[in-house]
Parts: structure tokens; C-alpha cells; sequence
DNA sequence: GCGACAG
DNA sequence: ATCTTGTCGC
């Protein structure tokens, strides 16, 4: 368990926040596939809140990407650095999720966070922000649409829907299981949209969220308990 | 102007 | 995200 610090220079309040979605944007890069569906490492990031005591604890959790087994854990905590503002989520959980990966032995391979990365007001969410700052391929699945509307996938496994943003395709409402809610997909940085949502299909063999964020989300609330002990 | 809004 | 009991189902 490591102590997270916040980045030199953290933005201090939202429109510093805006300023610096709009000078990193462009250093996303979506033109490569990124690594191979079943194949390598994949590692689950996730963070856990204790707003009323200043807590927060992040879990970065690596999987063997063919067998889906835990590989290793790491968990950094601190202090809350940023409060959550619909649209500023990565200012909110980036520091913690770097210390986590930062504690980790090896590569993370791809990582999946949390949340969303090009389907965002400004095309810059948290799996496109981290994947900016680590220059790792990240993806992004959340529970909910955000702000998107989508038509609802055909209820089996697999079957998917377009989130649209000014006409363009920006992530996938996408069934995990056969009538169950879907979730919501988008690349963040250095992974093509098919290749995120196979990723998403090859993580949920069981249930509607990928093994990464399920371990991902135990291992984190298990250190935020540890830290207030 | 008001409400909605990833985690 | 988090506050929270029981309960239905595999």
C-alpha cells in the first residue's frame, strides 16, 4: 500500500480543470488497434471515497488477459484531490490510479478503467486522460449512458448500439449478458472502438462488468476500510 | 435560467 | 461514489 500524492501543478478548480482537457486533447491517439483481445496483461483500475474524512483509496489489479486470473494486486491512499464535476472525473481519480499503477511490478498491459474516454462533453474523459498521461492503451466501461442516448442493443450477448456525439460514434452501449443491461464502452487512448468492445466481451464470460473492475472494485474498498482501521 | 450528469 | 435489510435466484 502506497501514499498517493497529488501531480505538481494539479489543477485547482474547474476552469484550470477545462484548460488542461483542452491542451492534452490532442495527444490522444486512436489510429492503433492496441493489443490483442485474450492475449497478454489487462489490468482493472478502480477508486473508493470517503469524502467526510478526506479518504480515497485506488486498486490497480493485473489479469492474465487468457485465463483471466489475478497475476497481481497494488493499492495506494491518500487524501481526495479533486471533488467529482460531471465531465471532471479524471482530476477527481487520476492521482489515485497513478499511485496504484506506479506500486505495480511490472507493465500493466491494457489498462480498463471506470467511466468513459472519447464518449465525453469534450472527447477527453478519464480512460483518454490516463491513456494521455501513462501512454498506455486504455479503455473505458461504465455502468451508465452519462449524458448519451442510445437506442437499446438486441438482448443478447454481444449486441451493441452506437453513443453518438455530433453524428459520430464516440462509444457502444454494448450487452454483456442476454437481458441485462448493457454497458457503456468507449476507447480512451491507443485502442480502436472494436477492439474495446471485444476486450469488454472477452472480460465478461460471467457477469455484466469486466473481471478487472470486479476485482478492481473489491481490492479498492478492502484498502479504503484498511486505511480508516 | 433550470435540470441532468461517468464515479 | 456512498448511505443500507432483506430478498429473489442460480
Amino acid at each position: 500500500m502506497t501514499i498517493i500524492e497529488t501531480p505538481a501543478g494539479w489543477p485547482a478548480n474547474e476552469a484550470e480543470a477545462l484548460a488542461v482537457q483542452d491542451e492534452l486533447r490532442g495527444r490522444v491517439v486512436l489510429d492503433e488497434p492496441g493489443p490483442a483481445p485474450g492475449t497478454g496483461l489487462v489490468t482493472g483500475v478502480d477508486v473508493a471515497y470517503d469524502d467526510a474524512r478526506d479518504l480515497v483509496a485506488a486498486a490497480a489489479v493485473v489479469l492474465d488477459a487468457r485465463t483471466l486470473t489475478v497475476v497481481e494486486e497494488a493499492t495506494a491512499v491518500g487524501r481526495v484531490s479533486f471533488p467529482y464535476v460531471p465531465g471532471l472525473l479524471a482530476f477527481r481519480e487520476i492521482p489515485a490510479v497513478l499511485a496504484a499503477l506506479g506500486a505495480l511490478g511490472e507493465a500493466p498491459g491494457l489498462v480498463v478503467c471506470d467511466g468513459y474516454g472519447q464518449a465525453h462533453p469534450r472527447r477527453f474523459g478519464l480512460a483518454s486522460h490516463l491513456g494521455v498521461l501513462t501512454g498506455l492503451p486504455v479503455i473505458g466501461v461504465a455502468k451508465n449512458p452519462f449524458t448519451f442516448t442510445f437506442e437499446e442493443p438486441a438482448e443478447e450477448r454481444g449486441a451493441s448500439s452506437p453513443l453518438l456525439a455530433d453524428g459520430e460514434e464516440v462509444g457502444r452501449a454494448l450487452r454483456t449478458r442476454t437481458a441485462v443491461k448493457p454497458v457503456f464502452v468507449s476507447t480512451g487512448h491507443r485502442v480502436t472502438l472494436d477492439n474495446a468492445c471485444a476486450h469488454t466481451l472477452h472480460l465478461t464470460p460471467r457477469y455484466r462488468v469486466p473481471e478487472t473492475t470486479r476485482h478492481a472494485d473489491a481490492l479498492c474498498r478492502r484498502a479504503l476500510k484498511e486505511a480508516m482501521a
